[in-house]
Parts: C-alpha cells; structure tokens; sequence
DNA sequence: GTCTATAGTGGGATAGAC
DNA sequence: GTCTATCCCACTATAGAC
C-alpha cells in the first residue's frame, strides 16, 4: 500500500508544463499515420514506428495502450477536419438539403485519402467491444462532436418541421453518416463514385421526406415511426 | 517448375473418395467451433485447437487457410439453420408482413446462442477484403441462399406490389436483414430485447411502405428509388 | 514523469521433411 | 496428409538512466 496523494493544482505559471511528452507522442502518432498510409495498418509494424520515430518500442506503448489506440487519434484528428470541411457549407447555405448534401459530401473528402487505410482497419473498429467503436463509451467525445454538426444542419436550415422530429433528427442523420461510412468503407468504385451518387441520391428523398412530416395526414405514420426510435433506445 | 496434371475423373467407384481427409477437415472445424462457443474466439488459439482435435497445427492450416476460414463453417451451418426455422412460416403464412415478422425472428432465434461468440469475431467479418464479409465473393453461395428466403418471402405472399419493386425486394430485404443484424451484434440488451422490438415495430412499417407503392400519386417517388439504387449498384 | 535497452512470452502462420 | 521446427510480430517485463 502506497501514500497516494491527489494531484495538487499546479501554480507553476511560466513552466511549460508537459510540453515534452505531448511533442513525443505526438511524433509517435504522426510516424504512425503516416506509416498506416504508405504500408496499410497491418503491415506496419510497432518496431517500425519506433524505429521510424527514434523511440524505443516501449516509449511508444508508454503513450498508446495497443496498437489500435493509434487509430483514435486518427478519429479525432478527421473529426475536426470534418467540422473545418463543412464550415463554408453551414455558414453560407441555409437550405436543408443543400446543407446536408454539402455536410455529407465533406466528410467523403476528408475521408478520401485514407480509404485503403480505413478498410484494414475498420474491422477493429467493428467490434462492439472495441473502444474504437463509434457507439463506445470511449468514442463519444467524437461522436457528440460529431452529431453536432447535424444538429448545426438541421438548426441552420430554413426547414420548417415537427418540432419531436427536429429534436431526432440530428441523431437520425448522424445514424445516416455513419451508414454511409459503411457504404464507403466497402465501396471499391474507381474514386468511390457508388458512394457520392448514393449522397446525391438519397438526399432529396431525404429532404422529400422531411418535407412531408408536417402534413397531417401523415402524423400517425410519423408518431409510429419515432416511437419505434424510442422503444428501441429503451435499454431493457 | 513442376508437371501439374488435372485430377482426373476418379472412375474407382467403390473405394470411399477423400473420406480421411474430409472427416479430418470435420473433425478439426468442430473443435474449433467447440472451443469457440466455450472460450470465445479470440482466446481459442490454433495451437489449442490442434492439440484438442489432436492433430499438428500444420495440419489445421493444411485444411483451413487461416483461423478466421474456419467461421465459414459457422455461417453455412447457420445459414441453413435459418431456412429450417423459417420453414413453418413460409409454409404456413401467407401475408406479407407476418412471412417477414416471422423470418427475421426466426433469423435471431438462431442465431441467438452465438450472441457473445459472434460480437468477438463479428470484427473479422465486417473487414470488407475478408473472405468472410457478408459481400465477399466467398460468402456469394451463403448469401444467395439468404437472399433465396426473402424471396420465397415476397413470393409466397399475397401482397399485390409492383412489379420492379418486387423484383428488388428480396435483396432489400436481405439487406435490411444484414442491418438488423449489425444491430444485433450490438445489442446488449438482456436477451437482445431491443433487436426483437427493432423488428416488430419495422416491419409493420415496411408492410405500410410496400403497400402504398402501388398508388399511383407515389410512382415518381418509387421510380426515384428505384433509380437510386440502380444507380449506387453500377460499378464506375 | 519520460525514456531506453534488452530479453522474453505467446500466438498466427509457414517450410520442408516424411 | 501429416508432422516438427521455425519465423515474425504484438505485446510485456524489467531494470535502470535522466
């Protein structure tokens, strides 16, 4: 048993304070990327990043857990480049469709360059238990960041609509996204044009459908709709 | 360089063909799938297998090109499982949306057993280049005979629907399958509740949806389907 | 707290003898 | 078809330098 004493607040104001550790791992993280890129992620092996970055293989595991938790800041790193990809669209766009076709169609091209990568190593980010899943616990910093921006679409638009659906509707879209990631993971079309003639497709169906929740006729269908949503979030 | 010669047809018609080798192959394959169901995939390594089914690990590769080759069995032996269950429904019902309730239920009924097995190796299945990849080429004789029951679905039914939406349905319904499938694999709700309330509350809204395209007023909206997905299907 | 070097474990996969 | 021996790599352990 060890005297354990909780970090006390660091007056220290001058000292740049971890400025050492944050500049290795971040070089650990780069090479690695960069080494993901040129060779696919199974080929790259943990002695090759060490050795590529100048540290011993174990200063590498000092800063990453596994292998795989190189890939979350691959996530962080595209989610923010994602938001700066849809900036001009969110700011300068106020229709519903054309701001989530322009959200969408972002995203593929912050993705774009990594598709190869993506698809080695996708299937660790499959497993339910992986804290690399989109729905982990892990992940919900990125994917709060994430669902936020739909919310910035719909709240952005002039789109009139009800109001329970407004509330859903960024999660729904964000539920979207992530299938059309899927879609595009497994899209091998020469530039994975399937994928971006799928956007450009299902985004007015969308926008249609969105459009006709107001009219009354078709409330039921929608109430019975979002009360699916609710009862299969419910967790029991 | 070395002479290759075709097989040639085997004319000896009493000595039992490959019967070693085929009942080694099974012999292994059921190990495996024993230790996995027991210890989970990840933490059954191929040394273990061996030694239990007691052959040399060269001999499980000799067979099995690698340990996630021998899922494969898993799914065919699933896939056919699927077909036996659904079989009363199929016989016995003939609307619509009660063939479909009761295939997809079936689907889990099966599948159920192998909820914690599949979600460790379920990873190594969403991998697009795997063979195991429910789009890979190798899973093509899996999968058609999938897709073969949600066409005895449509088929078998008494819904009058149109005719190029019925042609498309029973892979859509495959696909919708595959999703609430992925769902499943995610779904840790005590006995997977909310994948069976997934289903019920889906389907009755699929059954509204396929009922309403035969009106008139909707052809153009289901043309635009129609032609979304024909054209997400083309390959350039 | 940050980092190195080295030696090891264990597991997927393979080579080549028989 | 079957085996034994071996390779490679992710990952761990440890002991110690700064």
């Amino acid at each position: 048993m060890t005297f354990v004493t909780t970090a006390a607040a660091e007056p220290s104001p001058s000292a740049p304070r971890r400025a050492r550790g944050e500049q290795t791992r971040q070089l650990i993280l780069e090479t690695a990327l960069r080494l993901f890129r040129e060779r696919g992620y199974a080929e790259t092996t943990m002695r090759a990043i060490a050795k590529e970055a100048g540290v011993a293989v174990g200063n590498a595991y000092y800063y990453f857990d596994s292998k795989e938790h190189l890939i979350q800041g691959f996530y962080d790193r595209n989610q923010a480049a994602h938001r700066a990809a849809a900036e001009p669209v969110l700011t300068g766009e106020t229709e519903f469709a054309a701001r989530l076709r322009g959200v969408l169609h972002a995203g593929v091209d912050v993705n774009e360059p990594y598709h190869s990568f993506a698809a080695t190593f996708f299937k660790t980010a499959a497993e339910p238990s992986s804290p690399l899943s989109p729905f982990s616990r892990e992940s919900s910093p990125a994917r709060d960041a994430s669902i936020a921006i739909f919310r910035d679409v719909v709240e952005g638009s002039s789109a009139k609509l009800d109001p329970e659906l407004r509330k859903e509707l960024p999660e729904l879209l964000w539920l979207g996204w992530m299938g059309v990631t899927l879609f595009w993971v497994y899209d091998n079309s020469p530039e994975q044009r399937r994928t971006r003639r799928l956007i450009d497709g299902a985004v007015p169906l969308i926008d249609r459908l969105v459009a006709l929740s107001r009219l009354r006729v078709l409330r039921p269908a929608l109430r019975q709709i979002l009360a699916l949503i609710e009862s299969v979030r419910r967790d029991d």
